[in-house]
DNA sequence: AAGTTCGTCAACCGCCGATAC
DNA sequence: AGTATCGGCGGTTGACGAACT
């Protein structure tokens, strides 16, 4: 046998995401990490998907997202890296730290391919475009050969090239704070460790729930006046966490935030 | 003012490779 | 070794607001 099923299907709330939701699960992501994306919307309280969950953590709620519209030379780095690599949207949001390969995709199908359109270039091959000819008569009805493909990068070398983004969607997990933990435990019958991240290390467990609060991000990562209303410690202690928070933690931007080498965010 | 069209973007869908069992 | 699921990816859809008629 395999796995067990991501999520029954049956029941699970599907659309927009309320303030509601995104408090239990940045509440419960902070303190536990995720693991499997499976037993996050069991264990946070919501009625969605795992896929769902994730998708909502790593295209909205993550805290090192930036948001607002690509600078110029974020586009032109977009630009330059469709024209190597194609659609794969992953890839290029992997060079270009706090954006997301969900808002990269929309940005450049609905701004990037006009602009190029506009100056004559073709988004699909970068190659100009050529001017709207009259139907090729039969005889010379063979096509010109097809534009060479985006040149490929060797996966190997762009390893090894590739900056290390600020942070990897999947490398967000939150340390487990020991009170968090507790708290936790009285609400949910998985003992925290069994959904910790295995990337989550034993080290983490000094950070306090504070140091895990104090993610990075202006105030406008949410985007949603819910949380906002709430404030910080209604967002934790709303999930049954009992944290008191003094500061905003989307008050500050650690730039020089990394990971240890057990992956553990460490500010 | 009402109706229609257009633009934007969050979220869903379905596929695929990796991997747990 | 085979099967089923997970996690991630890219394509697509649909809701919503803005602009236009």
């Amino acid at each position: 046998m395999g796995r067990q099923p991501c999520c029954d299907k049956v029941g699970l709330k599907k659309g927009p995401w309320t303030a509601e939701e995104d408090q239990k699960l940045v509440a419960f992501l902070l303190t536990h990490g995720h693991c499997c994306w499976r037993v996050v919307p069991k264990l946070a309280g919501l009625l969605r998907c795992g896929k769902s969950c994730r998708l909502r953590w790593t295209n909205y709620l993550r805290p090192d997202l930036k948001r607002g519209l690509l600078s110029d030379d974020e586009e032109r780095l977009v630009i330059d890296l469709h024209a190597q690599l194609g659609n794969r949207w992953s890839k290029i949001a992997a060079r270009l730290p706090g954006r997301t390969d969900n808002e990269i995709k929309n940005h450049w199908n609905t701004h990037i391919k006009k602009k190029l359109r506009k100056m004559g270039i073709d988004p699909v091959t970068h190659q100009p475009l050529e001017p709207p000819r009259p139907p090729p008569r039969e005889q010379d009805a063979t096509p010109p050969p097809p534009p060479p493909p985006p040149q490929e990068i060797e996966e190997s070398e762009e390893e090894e090239q590739e900056p290390s983004p600020l942070i990897e969607p999947h490398e967000i997990t939150a340390p487990p704070p020991a009170a968090a933990a507790e708290a936790a435990t009285s609400n949910c019958s998985v003992s925290p460790a069994s959904v910790l991240s295995p990337s989550c290390s034993s080290s983490a467990s000094a950070a306090s729930a504070v140091d895990v609060a104090e993610w990075p991000e202006p105030m406008y990562m949410f985007g949603m006046d819910g949380i906002m209303d709430v404030g910080w410690n209604g967002l934790i202690s709303g999930a049954g966490v009992d944290v008191d928070v003094d500061v905003d933690p989307f008050d500050h931007y650690y730039h020089d935030a990394s990971f240890d080498d057990q992956d553990v965010w460490i500010i």
